[in-house]
DNA sequence: CTAGCATGCACAATCGGTTGTGCATAGCGT
DNA sequence: ACGCTATGCACAACCGATTGTGCATGCTAG
């Protein structure tokens, strides 16, 4: 390693005069397309072993305004700080790694304004491709990747102006449903109520899981009342102040939950706790995956939506374009711990 | 928004040729310096209200080429999915584009290699500096950056050639350890043995916290046997089967533990109740935090690292680069619970 | 001996910005 | 009327790669 002290970082011009050749052999040679430019094997591995010498790594910018092809993809997603969506960047980051694409991942916080922003700035760091994940505007960007001619893919929640991969919700909720229901009807308890709680009821996905509770209920013949459907939005303290008016008409909590979220899961479990009732014999379903708090509750259920197969979608998506904007793309998520 | 058909995006000769003057004007006025340039306010005003109208973005690649300046900082993280790593992306993130940084973040799962190849592809797209999070090997990486002339700077994991930011560990373990002997007295337990558990002994952090550990026994004048040490590594099995291993000689649980993550908690956790021990008399002190864990447990006690002050302090760092690569910031975390 | 092709490489334009410099014209003072 | 500065902008070089094209040279075939 020859390092130049001065602290400037060597380019092909510096390596084409290092190997007495010129830069654009250099470029091919490094690029992989000395071959066809019928570049020497000697000349070519002289170079190759130049370049690994001296630590020569290329100046993706340059790259990227010559070849126009940045070689990033991008996804924005709501938050990190939860099970399903840190998998889901996880997933996307190494199988972009895998197709030699470099990832970038923008949190926006469930805010229109900081998705837009996000794309914003992605589009201008000329992504080639964006994933848009659990957005609560995706047209508005569907649109603006439009406009720049860039391909873009909804996860999560779906959209109409791109094509979409979500989780089978109804199907998930339904089977979950299924799940609680005969844990009560194990536990001798099948007349008790079942309490569905969390999400909202503007979103795509909120709908379908409360359809799929419903028509599980139907299936064993039960009908739902609607104030056993509370989508009081996911966060933790809005599910907790649900509960606790939901309870004031009854003395002790639902034997049963379908709970929309960890997130609201939180603030219930926090909200009993901190009254004093006894958790582990209430029976929780959660959409959602969380192995530790699956550890904690032995009555726990959870949904484990299939992120790798979800994210493997994606990238079919990527590599083939479909010609259909509403192509809507279901996974099928898991039940856990029943 | 008159967007050609043609796919192109525009650019600053499009607008120069829309507003009759030279390329160079408008990128004078899109990036602010138009007044040290004498370019008069009418025109500057023409060219920022076409921009506008025609949804400009600049090419950050061809901004980066020339100015020397990409606009990104990097940095790398061992896994997303846990609230702290979570939220130090999360805060990363959200403090970069404050100040005008694009943050981009990788994931490489506590692997020397990974970590290389990440900083390796960072470098490559000329991040302006790079954030090493509890990484494996701080130096190597360190290293590279220095020999490409880009700043870094250790998070979470301290490190020798680069100035580090990183928790108070020892007082953190010190105070979670008087929390949960203070509470052993309570119960009037105060004679059972404390067992430590998770992490790695050659890991400076877990090294640390078994000196607090001991620290705070000392203080209040109980000696501590090796054979409650357990830094078993941090993976929930491992910490599983470590439990099930060190309770072959007994016939109960512990009556408190120190557990050195959560990820360890959910091993230990889930064995006890594979087991069928009761699991809400038991008395466990964490170093990491979980809301929902913390909510499901009646006597856990959680160690919150202080993300919001850490991730200040990295940007200071950022802001003035100290001379002295020994550098250790340490901040105080918050214990949650007591 | 020479046309013709394959081989091996260099030249130069180009991507879209940034920035040092230079050149008109206008305004002002004397 | 003349010189001087201030104003307002355009020119062109450059950042570091990619890529179409062209020019030697060597070899083969007729």
């Amino acid at each position: 390693m020859v390092s130049d002290s001065s602290s400037k970082r060597l380019t092909i011009y510096d390596l084409a005069r290092l190997a007495e050749t010129s830069p654009s052999t250099v470029s091919a040679v490094l690029n992989g397309t000395w071959q066809r430019r019928r570049i020497s094997k000697k000349l070519a591995s002289k170079i190759l072993s130049l370049a690994q010498a001296e630590g020569y790594s290329a100046n993706m910018q340059a790259r990227a305004l010559r070849s126009e092809r940045s070689g990033i993809i991008g996804m924005i997603l709501p938050l990190y700080d939860n099970r399903y969506f840190s998998s889901i960047a996880q997933h996307f980051e190494s199988e972009a790694r895998r197709r030699g694409l470099f990832a970038i991942v923008s949190c926006t916080n469930r805010d229109p304004k900081q998705e837009c922003e996000a794309a914003r700035m992605m589009l201008a760091y000329r992504v080639e491709c964006l994933v848009c994940t659990g957005a609560t505007d995706p047209d508005t960007i569907a649109q603006m990747c439009a406009e720049s001619g860039v391909q873009s893919i909804n996860l999560d929640l779906p959209g109409s102006k791109a094509p979409s991969v979500i989780s089978n919700n109804r199907e998930g909720a339904r089977q979950l449903t299924h799940a609680i229901l005969n844990r009560l009807v194990e536990e001798k308890r099948s007349d008790d109520p079942v309490l569905f709680i969390g999400g909202r009821d503007e979103d795509h996905n909120t709908r379908e899981r409360i359809a799929g509770f419903k028509q599980a209920r139907e299936e064993v013949g039960l009908v739902t009342a609607e104030e056993n459907i509370l989508p009081c939005d996911y966060a933790a303290d809005k599910a907790q102040t649900a509960l606790e008016r939901y309870m004031l008409k009854r003395s002790t909590p639902p034997s049963a939950m379908f709970v929309n979220s960890t997130i609201s899961l939180e603030g219930i479990v926090r909200g009993l706790q901190l009254n004093g009732y006894y958790l582990d014999d209430i029976i929780f379903g959660c959409f959602d995956w969380d192995p530790l708090a699956a550890a904690f509750h032995p009555r726990l259920m959870m949904v484990r939506q299939n992120v790798i197969e979800m994210i493997d979608r994606v990238f079919e998506l990527i590599d083939t374009p479909p010609q259909d904007p509403h192509l809507l793309i279901e996974v099928q998520p898991e039940i856990m711990g029943v």
